[in-house]
DNA sequence: TTACCTGCAAATGATTTGCAGATTT
DNA sequence: AAATCTGCAAATCATTTGCAGGTAA
């Protein structure tokens, strides 16, 4: 980190108290305001745009929605992480499992492709909800 | 269908004539605008949302970039299908794929979430540009 | 005829940008 | 001091909505 602010060090900061959440820039904020530090929207959008550049956390858009949300990123990333994501009551559940790594040496192997990230989203129904119905 | 009018008609056509890519709304209008058929922005819009939730079509968002895409969904759907997205070229290579397949069981099985549609994507080099290195 | 459509132009929501002053190196 | 930052308010971009006719069932 060449620059490095307060402002940016307390949004960092944020997403490491938040290792497990997706967070907008708007729960940012929010998050931000009640812990009494106020940041500006549009810095939040400037340093988080910059981390995520940097490598730092990941920018992740789900199909459902218009807001981008951000996520840091630890040092397995998203290389062993899925996404379920209940169509139902909204609920977004990760998942660590092995079956993206054998999909991840699959596509360098037989597809020649050097895989750098993934997203592995699957939209449906929870264990709950199939319960409730 | 219930509703059926020239305009959605129009637009699902093109889809079928573009099985294999993913088209923004102001790539529809542009194509149609082509082919002399005018259909307006907020039309597109408006029946693309319909479409997506007819299940006739799929709509996706990228993580880098802010404009949804859709594309039509064959019988096979996107559940053995992959994206490869090449960070340098910029390139979308779909693949299908058994690997997919492999996971929905297990996710069904193992997580006891039953899976409608999928997302997956991974970001890396492609096969041309590991050469031109 | 009634329900739902269309185009237009205005509205909204998320994100970006220009600027003047402040902070980091 | 120079580079890069910050907050604010205005601008932009994608998408949505209200409305006055038009079309499908």
């Amino acid at each position: 980190m060449k620059y490095k602010t307060k402002q940016k060090q307390t949004i960092l900061d944020l997403f490491k108290d938040n290792e497990d959440r997706h967070l907008t820039v708007e729960e940012i904020k929010t998050l931000l305001d009640e812990k009494g530090e106020n940041v500006s929207i549009a810095t939040i959008y400037r340093r988080v745009d910059e981390l995520a550049q940097e490598g730092l956390i990941q920018k992740i858009v789900f199909d459902n929605t218009s807001k981008a949300c951000y996520q840091i990123k630890s040092h397995d990333d998203c290389m062993n992480h899925f996404h379920l994501i209940c169509e139902k009551c909204g609920k977004l559940i990760h998942m660590d499992c092995d079956e993206v790594e054998h999909i991840v040496n699959h596509i360098s192997k037989d597809h020649n492709f050097k895989v750098n990230k993934s997203r592995v989203s699957f939209y449906g129904i929870c264990e709950d909800c199939r319960g409730n119905k």
